[in-house]
DNA sequence: AGATAGGATCGAAACGTTTCGATAGGGGTG
DNA sequence: CACCCCTATCGAAACGTTTCGATCCTATCT
């Protein structure tokens, strides 16, 4: 293990003040290139490598951010990390990520450590329970700090945010099932306590709604947000309340529980019964049968909320910036036309 | 924005020297309890937060860790470093995360990143295409810094690494198929360059050579590790070499892009045609029929790694550690026994 | 009561940069 | 030929901690 050089060495060794040599790499114009040359070819010689850590200490900032997510391994955080990351490279800031697994208390201390690292800023990523945001006046205290702070999927007043429009996409697809004749449709949320499963079900209520149909709260369940959650929720579903036609789940993986749910029940997708998952994932288009779903531009998400953090970073105001970026409905194989069978639409509805 | 207190203002505030606030906080047995009361009502009155930062460019560790991941759509990759994280959480390290995209140039600029950095260690996962390692030089360098490497699903010669055992894995998987009169079996890797799914291939030639079975190499594809390339290479197959019963894909995205194809070809699973995945993702058991595949266990291999980390920068040596962790397979619907029908085993295979 | 041991606290240096005011040359102008 | 201005380079301070040797105080022992 070698002795790491300092810019003093490579200043020795070029025989110039180590206040050149950082001129040299960081303000090219203003130093001599026979200067210059001599300070990298000193730099190169001992491999030397500028510390981050010391030009944190002395800089305002420190060009790095914290991203928080609940987890990684579900690939909608993953993809939303992705579209934050590339637009980080390409802003040249290193980016240190923490999971939280959903609890409050681990998020408290994750933020703490955004703030002990002395990040330029943090976003924030994924749903909390129900209720006043458990984050929202540390929030603020980071704010107050002059932390920058970004919001996905998540929202706390006086904070920008970014979301895709889980409201509009849900009420799109159930449209796409009204359109198709379907009237007695469920839905299946994840756990419904979470803002976006509650968005979702208000784009089913709306829909419905919209077209003088009848919600039912037993249409209504809750599952987790995973193939055995949507499985189980359409199964009790199906027992209980068999004239329903169409299915609307609050992610893919939840769709294709449901659909598994389905072909155990003996009811032939689309013929017999019709699916709409969300998010897209790349195998939704690949199952048997091809999922209908609602395309959440989970990429796009992380993208922009790192436009929105480098615009803060730069001293734009971002005072009221909350966004919904759209999302699009793809019509696949597990959506089609209500079944004729079955008891009336009238007799259904009352 | 308020000015952050420093320790200096905490210091002032309890009217006690800088150094025993620090004492106070690092090393409280060495400071009288009524010293360190008044040091912490200070603290928390100034709303103190330590800065990691400067206690960096002081101490000769930085207790923060680079993890290098290809990228984080993939929920592969996502469940790695989930299992990093949760042991460095409980260990607690600060995390940072690059992302290359699979590209070498890009590898190279995020590891000099994580020197640029001061890391304690970095944590290098996923493969790069067949061929000497293109980071091996830069890796080796690293080391020579002091700073600890560890390899996850990749593998450099003197550099401890982790990885699941995939051909010893696929081997299992063949071996399921042979065992249920398979004889014409195909593999569908992702990219064969890439030293995983050669390992996956090996399995398989292995498997069929110790069952007598030739293996023909025409019955060997590449597609992307995606569901439209694991569908699109068996189409192909499907249509050159009608004998196939029986097809291993390298990872489940690709499995369904298969049962897909086999669909789209009217061949029925599992009574015509068998089909086995790679990694179990949730969804594997939900899909229709459920997928039979080999269960890698990403998680444990990213908490893997992490202890071996921590051994690594605890100073224990690592000389020579090259870890493969167990397979398992897990038998569901999409594989059966192989048709009676087609021609005979002894014409197919000769 | 005086010496001493031991614990608590202090002060200063060090970590490796950036930045800003100061200085030294060098060329142009009057 | 003297003066001035501009550019290239320099020197020193500052960033906020930790650490280590020095100092002070108190209680114990003789």
């Amino acid at each position: 293990m070698v002795a790491r050089a300092t810019i003093e060495d490579v200043a020795r060794e070029a025989e110039v003040a180590p206040s050149t040599v950082s001129l040299a790499f960081n303000d090219p114009e203003r130093v001599r290139p026979a200067t210059r040359a001599r300070v990298l070819a000193a730099a190169r010689k001992l491999n030397y490598r500028p510390s981050a850590i010391a030009r944190r200490l002395v800089a305002r900032r420190t060009d790095m951010l914290a991203v928080v997510v609940p987890n990684t391994r579900n690939p909608f955080f993953g993809k939303i990390f992705q579209g934050i990351d590339t637009e980080a490279r390409r802003a040249g800031l290193d980016v240190m990520l923490f999971t939280t697994e959903n609890d409050p208390d681990v998020e408290r201390q994750r933020l703490e450590a955004v703030v002990r690292n002395r990040a330029d800023g943090v976003i924030l990523v994924g749903e909390h329970r129900k209720g006043p945001d458990p984050a929202a006046d540390l929030l603020a205290e980071l704010v107050a700090m002059g932390i920058q702070v970004v919001l996905v999927e998540r929202q706390v007043p006086g904070i920008p945010s970014v979301w895709g429009q889980k409201r509009e996409g849900c009420f799109q697809a159930v449209e796409h099932l009204i359109g198709l004749g379907h009237r007695r449709i469920a839905f299946i949320g994840g756990l419904l306590e979470q803002g976006g499963s509650y968005q979702r079900l208000e784009g089913y209520r709306r829909a419905m709604a919209a077209h003088g149909l009848e919600v039912r709260p037993e249409w209504v369940a809750e599952g987790g947000f995973s193939p055995a959650g949507g499985r189980e929720a359409a199964s009790r579903l199906l027992a209980r309340h068999p004239e329903l036609t169409a299915f609307v789940a609050a992610n893919d993986l939840m769709a294709i529980g449901v659909l598994r749910a389905l072909r155990e029940a003996g009811r032939r997708v689309p013929e017999e019964a019709s699916v709409v998952g969300f998010d897209d994932i790349p195998e939704a288009a690949f199952v048997v049968p091809a999922l209908t779903t609602v395309d959440m531009p989970m990429e796009r998400l992380g993208r922009r909320a790192m436009e929105l953090m480098l615009r803060g970073l730069h001293g734009e105001g971002l005072d009221g910036v909350e966004e919904g970026l759209p999302t699009e409905l793809r019509v696949r194989e597990s959506t089609g036309p209500a079944p004729e069978s079955g008891p009336t639409t009238g007799r259904g509805d009352g």
